[in-house]
DNA sequence: GCAAAAGTGTTTCAGGTACACCCATGA
DNA sequence: TCATGGGTGTACCTGAAACACTTTTGC
């Protein structure tokens, strides 16, 4: 027999909703779908669930996270809690926010059909339900404060990228655009990056190189007690 | 008669806890208090209470606020929201953290008295109920970055402050020591204090001057987009 | 007159920013 | 051969960091 301790308290509806972000065609991208129930059914939304009781709200997010788009192991990180009475027009729900940063190429569009979700690109969103722009604006805050830092925008790339690829993203993130010759400059002190030979013909006719992030390199530079800032 | 949209959903007690900082005696103080029920009557607890069904979190977290600190008005920011299953040894809550920024002196004491609370040293925080030492932990994480960028740190202080006292208040945020020409070398490029005829006595003969924070001028910078960084 | 804290400038160095041309290749 | 995107180096400037002595005054 459970102890319960907390009595006459009020409970609540709690949701998990993700700002799943995916880099395409130079753009950050955002996964939204049509709104599958009441009320406002069909209007843009972000991949969204309820707790359960049995989970923890991170469980939540990576289970939500999974349905929708068949992929694991991903990294994703909390925004927030959002808690206005009226946020969800259907009953009061406390929602706590997720992103994650995937790469699009390991996304199951299969499953994209079956929810009626889409990428769109960052630049071009739609009005969404609820409050879940605030969300994704709370969300690019995050990502431009913490990718400035952090090397988190390679989770939105494959093993291997090219440089211009690697900078148009930067560029999607703080939204303007960098010199290139400082941006390669500021990558090579760092030292992060390892040169591969292969090169990518598929944008051009010269070819751009292929890099790949040396996790251990950067995971040892930090140890060191080394600041970055991209 | 209110439609219900979400059925056989699981509900959860939502809670409000307050990481409550103030600045005493050249040092950042946190304000804890005996818990008052079980689980864990007695330890050490951050300011906490249940969120209420007419409120909305934000509103929850200041009247938790207001109620153990008799101050209104004040600078508080969410700091997230915890949800691991048994991080509430009672019964499963989720609980949203906030922080708060107050000037020590505003603080009424008879309360700290009703709810056994007090002011510790953040250097000397004791072991806290449940998860509250990681909500502490990962608000000095914010207030850190935070701080580097925003005035936030005079919330913490009087009107009016000496520069030996700012200097020890942001020290006390980074946990480490600056130089004192450089610090006020900064402050003075910025150019957002005003400096007072008026001097301070009481914690050196010499005496140290007043200043004060100029909001406006702070704003007209922004305005003008300027960046910050201290 | 001395102890204790307040106040004050200069030099050095690293990193940020601005900027323009050549290269490789497929069509 | 030309159009397209990839790749490279330098000069300047700003801001960060290191560093030591003088001033005031209560005791």
């Amino acid at each position: 027999m459970t102890a319960t301790f907390y009595q006459n308290k009020d409970s609540f509806l709690v949701a998990a909703d993700c700002i799943i972000m995916g880099f395409h065609e130079n753009e950050l991208n955002i996964l939204v779908s049509r709104r599958q129930i009441e009320p406002l059914k069909g209007g843009w939304s972000l991949m969204g669930g309820f707790v359960n009781a049995p989970e923890s709200i991170d469980e939540a997010a990576e289970r939500i996270f999974g349905e929708f788009t068949g992929i694991k192991d991903i990294f994703m990180e909390q925004v927030g809690a959002y808690g206005e009475i009226n946020r969800d027009l259907g009953e009061r729900v406390i929602s706590i926010a997720y992103y994650a940063l995937v790469n699009i190429d390991e996304f199951d569009t299969s499953l994209a059909e079956k929810y009626d979700a889409r990428w769109v690109r960052l630049t071009q969103l739609p009005e969404l339900v609820f409050d879940h722009n605030k969300m994704v604006k709370d969300t690019i805050g995050i990502l431009q404060r913490k990718a400035a830092v952090k090397p988190i925008g390679f989770n939105l790339l494959g093993d291997q990228f090219t440089l211009p690829t690697l900078q148009s993203l930067y560029e999607s993130i703080y939204q303007e655009s960098i010199d290139k010759r400082n941006f390669r400059k500021k990558l090579m002190t760092m030292d992060i990056l390892e040169k591969l030979d292969e090169k990518d013909k598929s944008s051009s006719k010269k070819g751009a190189f292929y890099y790949k992030f040396n996790k251990e390199k950067y995971d040892q530079l930090i140890q060191q007690g080394l600041h970055f800032s991209l």
